[in-house]
DNA sequence: AATATATGAATGAACG
DNA sequence: CGTTCATTCATATATT
C-alpha cells in the first residue's frame, strides 16, 4: 500500500542455500575491510618512518599498496555504501525544472522546506535530495556556458581528458586565512 | 555481529541492485581479508621490535576504535595520482577527526600550525587545508546547512524530521582485529 | 556484458 | 561563521 516504485527494496543479499546477507551485513562487511586498509596504512607508515632511523637492522617490508587498491577494485559492492541514491520522479522532476527556470536558481532553506514538501506528494525526497538537485542543476548549467571563454591557447596538461572548462583556480597556498583564536 | 556468516559462506550472492557477486569473488574477498590480517600482524611484530632499539620518537598506534571513519564513499588514499584539491590521507583524516572529537573544533592559529606540522608527515598539507577543514566539519557537523544524505527508499516510518547526522559515528568495531570466523 | 553518459551526493575551498 | 561554488566520486541509466 504504501510502497514505492522502483527503489523501494533495500539491497539486499541472497545467498543461494537459504541464506541471507543484508544490508547492514555487507556494510559491516566493507568497514571491516576498510579497517584493515587503514590500519596496514598506519602500520607501512610508522614502518617507513622508524626505517630512516635503523635502516639496517630492518627486513624491508615486502608489501605494497597494490594490494590494498587491488581489494578495492576487484571487489565491486564493497567499494561504496550499498546505499541507493535518490531518483526523481518525472513529476518530481517537472516541478523542479520548472521552479529551476523561473529564477529559482538558489532556492533558501525555508524555500527548500516548501519545495520538499510539495515533491513529496509525488514521490519520496527529502530537502538534502532537493538542495542538491538545485546545487547540481545549477553548476551543471553553468559548465555549459563557460567553454566560450578560450582564446586558443592549448597550454593545458590534461592527461585526463575531463569535459569542464577549468575555471580560474586561485590555489591558494600555505597560507592561513585568518584562524581566530 | 554476523558477518561470519558472509565470510564463510561459499555460495554465490547476488545483489538486487544489478550487482552480482559470485563465489570467486566472495573467494578473493576472503583472500584479501586474510592477506589484511597477516601482513597486520607482520608489521605490528616488526613495530615491536623495532621499538625496543628506538622506542624515541615514533607516532604512535592509531589502532582501536577510531577506525571507522569515512572510508564509505571513496578511498581516495589509495589512489597515486595527484589531485588539485587537497586530499586528507587516511592517517590524516584519523587525526583530525579525533582531535575535533576531542573539543579542538576551533583550533587557534597557533594549534593549527602544530596540527599542521603534525599532519605533514603523513602527506602534503597546509594551514589552510587544516583551517577550511575544521571550518567545513564543524559547519557540516551543525548541519546549520541543509542535512545531508538521500532521501530514504526504505521502510522508513513517517519521520517527517529529516536525518540529523549523516557522519560515521566513532562506532565500535570489535571485530576489526580478529576477522577470523 | 562492457562501455559511455547522466546525475545524485560528498567535500575542499571560497565568499560575504 | 553560515552559505555557496567548484570539483570529484559513485551509481543509475542508456547504448552498443
Amino acid at each position: 500500500v504504501t510502497q514505492r516504485s522502483a527503489m523501494a527494496n533495500p539491497n539486499f543479499v541472497a545467498l543461494h542455500n537459504n541464506q541471507v546477507m543484508t544490508d547492514e551485513q555487507m556494510e559491516t562487511l566493507r568497514r571491516q575491510i576498510c579497517v584493515y586498509s587503514t590500519i596496514c596504512s598506519q602500520l607501512v607508515e610508522m614502518h617507513r618512518a622508524m626505517s630512516q632511523q635503523q635502516p639496517s637492522s630492518v627486513p624491508t617490508l615486502l608489501m605494497g599498496q597494490h594490494m590494498l587498491y587491488d581489494l578495492a577494485q576487484g571487489n565491486p559492492g564493497f567499494r561504496a555504501s550499498a546505499r541507493q541514491r535518490w531518483t526523481p520522479s518525472q513529476t518530481q522532476l517537472q516541478i523542479l525544472e520548472n521552479l529551476f527556470e523561473q529564477g529559482h536558481a538558489t532556492p533558501s532553506k525555508q524555500k527548500i522546506k516548501e519545495i520538499t514538501m510539495e515533491l513529496s506528494q509525488h514521490g519520496q525526497i527529502s530537502e538534502t535530495n532537493v538542495y542538491n538537485w538545485f546545487q547540481n542543476r545549477k553548476a551543471r548549467a553553468k559548465r555549459k556556458q563557460l567553454p566560450s571563454q578560450r582564446g586558443g591557447e592549448s597550454e593545458n596538461e590534461t592527461d585526463d581528458e575531463y569535459p569542464g572548462e577549468k575555471r580560474f583556480k586561485p590555489q591558494r597556498d600555505s597560507n592561513a586565512q585568518n584562524p581566530k583564536s
